[in-house]
DNA sequence: ACTGTTGCGGAAGACCCCTTCCACTTTAGG
DNA sequence: CCTAAAGTGGAAGGGGTCTTCCGCAACAGT
């Protein structure tokens, strides 16, 4: 009954995703719409009419980066040295927000309504406590590491990189280093309880319409 | 010659002050300019006035929580227990985004032209400089640490206080309790190199008119 | 080639924030 | 009390972003 999609609009929704991909890698979601469809070279009615909400082309744009970062907890966890996949994997996402701001913002803000988005999240952490598992066991990280830390990791490195600069990637890379230490097996002291997992991952809900 | 000061005048100027600190306090440095009058009960005018940029609200403003800080890091560079002193005083510089998140912008952002806030800084760093090297001089501290090291821990405690709620608060204790173990000076491993002060410091700039 | 439909782009309107301006009020000093 | 000067608040102007609307162009199907 419906006939053939247009070719052209294809086309278009394609340019808006690749634009969007450059545009928030370099300057984060909270981008100005109208940049986003300048840089894509459309009008900024066919970016709206195919993504009402900022939202959906932050889900759009992202989707495939989200499903990258579960495969890679995923490879993680099946390596043959605990110690050198946790450090690996941490580098790997920390070192996110040097690569593409928008997609550290996604990675720590919880996209309640987008499917996609955060079922590949899920599936990143239940890797990631696989991970955290295989460690312990090995009795390379400590014990009372939380495979809930690891948000708090992202924000506590994310934070660094306020600009893409290359001293504060340098900064970053040293920041994570003391924090992989801290992580490591040998001499620990007792750490401050971590938050109820629940309420952290509240303080990180999306909000319709909010800033960074 | 000049007549007196008038009353109201100073009045005003004192309830900008003291509205700007609640405001900035809860909301951060980058809130509307309107709203800070509307909680001093001023009107626009007024507070444009008296403060003609942002900056100079926010430099009226911090002036005293910023020597505030350079004292706290007298003190604890005079504390007969460096390592003690070390903690304590990076957990009390931590917190500050918990209780204070204008502050907290504040102290991770290079103002340039803002005569005592930059004075005080300064002051503050020189005196964490005295505490690391005691502490080092103890044994208490890894010998590679970096008191630009500071920034840096501030900007990653910083990340994780988006916002002021409990949860958030607990997760930056924590994360403190991570970074205090890495910088002990045991089972030490080398780290990234630091990027150079100079580079690091101005990509913290100030710009004027700008936002995160 | 023709046509109905789908999709396009930019203009207009609404909103928010900062800045400037000006008529009015309040104060200090005689 | 009276007056000149200092200070006040709100309104108007300008820049920026998001949203809506509508005449027009381009495409799929015959």
């Amino acid at each position: 009954m419906s006939r053939q999609p247009r070719a052209d609009a294809v086309r278009n929704r394609e340019r808006v995703l690749a634009a969007a991909a450059e545009v928030f890698g370099e300057s984060g979601i909270d981008v100005p719409m109208s940049e986003v469809a300048r840089r894509a070279g459309v009008g900024i009615a066919t970016l709206i009419r195919n993504f009402p909400a900022r939202a959906d082309l932050v889900e759009a744009t992202f989707g495939a980066a989200m499903t990258d970062y579960a495969d890679t907890a995923t490879r993680a966890a099946a390596d043959p040295d605990p110690w050198a996949a946790f450090c690996g994997f941490i580098e790997y996402v920390c070192r996110i927000p040097q690569r593409d701001r928008g997609f550290a913002q996604v990675l720590t803000t919880m996209f309640t309504g987008a499917e996609l988005l955060e079922a590949q999240r899920q599936r990143g952490l239940r890797e990631f406590i696989r991970l955290v598992r295989r460690a312990k066991a090995a009795g390379v990280l400590r014990a009372d590491f939380s495979p809930h830390d690891l948000p708090l990791i992202l924000l506590a490195t994310g934070g660094v990189m306020r600009t893409q600069t290359p001293a504060l990637a340098a900064a970053q890379d040293r920041l994570i280093g003391y924090l992989l230490q801290a992580c490591a097996a040998s001499n620990t002291k007792p750490l401050p309880g971590a938050p109820p997992p629940r309420d952290l991952y509240a303080a990180l809900e999306f909000r319709r319409g909010g800033q960074s």
